[in-house]
DNA sequence: CGAATGTACTTTGTGATGTAAAGCGATCAT
DNA sequence: ATGATCGCTTTACATCACAAAGTACATTCG
């Protein structure tokens, strides 16, 4: 059978990648779902500072937002008298993210198909 | 000085992702690289839009963003007596692009990887 | 001929948002 | 007690994505 693994690399918006979640793509909060993903019992907030190299201001803004959408929860606690923040995904977080990876597998697959091959299909075009 | 290439999962910036250029990170103009590069002889206007899935103004409005951190450049032309603007990667753009691509990979990988181990080493939290 | 329509973009305005700086409350050291 | 430090939050600003309106040229219609 012929096959048509990429049926027609014209169709339009093709190259839109809806899946694109705008809250996840964000590369501060990319970074923070990546880390979390990466620990399932959630990390605190200063580990997550740390590994996503980030400000206080910033990551608590970003968290929020990720709250607000229901991709993390977050949880107050207390360590030695002090105030500690745990980050955890949420399961819909969890899955969202995937799909969002999903995603960027297809748009990697894309780059890296396009960039081997030297020169596919070329059209003929006047630039005059 | 044993360098330790990632077998620390918690070194600090472990999750910054510096790599993700913003020009290149942004939802719309990730999809117009992907066009570009899957198309080495360029796209005109309208075909961009299209596979996009851009307004005009919007596509506009990146267009003169890539051109001016010398992702694409841009062509004026006639097509029956009609102005025509083709674009096409430069080649900085394309190395940059791909450059970004190799970032992405890393994310996905590191996405798929967690989670695809159930349970990695989870830490002991209390979550009162 | 001149108005109207259509094409191919550009420019402008605005609401959203990422980021840095300052603020705040609690604890610890001296 | 008071100054420093920790662990965040809040605020203020500057940027930017997006949509709507605008420009320029060409063709069609009356």
């Amino acid at each position: 059978m012929a096959k048509t693994e990429k049926p027609d690399p014209e169709s339009s918006g093709r190259f839109a990648y809806d899946g694109l979640e705008r809250v996840i793509h964000e590369k501060a909060r990319l970074g923070i779902m990546a880390s979390l993903i990466a620990h399932p019992g959630g990390l605190v907030f200063n580990d997550l500072k740390d590994l996503c190299s980030l400000t206080d201001g910033n990551l608590s803004r970003h968290l929020q937002l990720l709250q607000e959408t229901a991709l993390v929860e977050v949880w107050k606690g207390q360590k030695k008298n002090r105030p500690q923040t745990l980050v955890r995904l949420t399961n819909s977080g969890r899955t969202r993210f995937q799909e969002y990876i999903a995603v960027l597998e297809s748009v990697v697959a894309d780059a890296v198909k396009a960039g081997r091959v030297p020169n596919p299909g070329r059209k003929e075009l006047k630039t005059t």
